[in-house]
DNA sequence: AACGAAGTCAACCGCTAATTT
DNA sequence: GAAATTAGCGGTTGACTTCGT
């Protein structure tokens, strides 16, 4: 059953649009979410008259047309927070975008594999310089946002370092939980 | 000016987790 | 509880742009 579904999606697909969306189609795109919201997306790309599977047009809106989403330079903020974020969780980027408001994961994984990463090693080669010689500007990113996500990470609240981790229980955007590593690992 | 190399980023793919039936 | 469907994630690709020679 399952080689067959494969074989009809495999069909299916040379039918649909692929590539870079038009201006027309994140119109269709924006208006249908608008009136019906964000899911069901297979029902949103068939409903909507776009010749695009589910998977595409969630993508489109997650990373262009929601709103409240910051496109361009990364702040010298953002840039410090997504490297010691990226120290403390790794390669978990929708949880890196999560307390990074305004931007996606995406985004932000581009922009850790094209700027960042580079930034990292020379970082590692020389231990002795803070990663950012002037303080963390936590002030200056939008902090009011609380979200639906302040539970997310739960997962993570298991590891070793329970405190650490107990995102649950700070606002998504609160910053505190940050804070309380920055401190850990000035004290160690 | 022309060309190739390197960099950038939007989009896709495959997979897993979560939810629904 | 099982199967099917949907949502979400991270890695990768490929088209396009910029840079260096």
């Amino acid at each position: 059953m399952a080689s067959k579904k494969i074989k009809t999606s495999v069909a299916a697909k040379k039918f649909l649009n692929r590539g870079a969306w038009t201006a027309e189609e994140d119109e269709k795109l924006a208006q249908y979410v608008a009136i019906n919201g964000p899911r069901r997306w297979k029902l949103i790309a068939f409903n909507s008259g776009l010749n695009r599977c589910g998977k595409s047009c969630r993508l489109r809106w997650l990373n262009y047309l929601r709103p409240n989403i910051k496109r361009g330079n990364f702040s010298d903020a953002e840039d410090d927070l997504i490297l010691r974020l990226h120290r403390l969780l790794g390669n978990r980027w929708s949880l890196i975008a999560q307390r990074i408001p305004e931007r996606t994961d995406n985004e932000i994984k581009n922009y850790w594999n094209s700027h960042l990463s580079k930034k990292s090693k020379l970082m590692e080669k020389l231990p002795a310089i803070p990663l950012s010689a002037a303080p963390l500007q936590l002030e200056s990113i939008n902090c009011g946002k609380e979200t639906e996500a302040s539970g997310e990470a739960a997962d993570l609240s298991s590891d070793t370092d329970d405190k650490l981790f107990d995102f649950s229980s700070k606002g998504t955007y609160g910053f505190e939980w940050v804070k309380d590593f920055l401190e850990l690992e000035e004290d160690s």
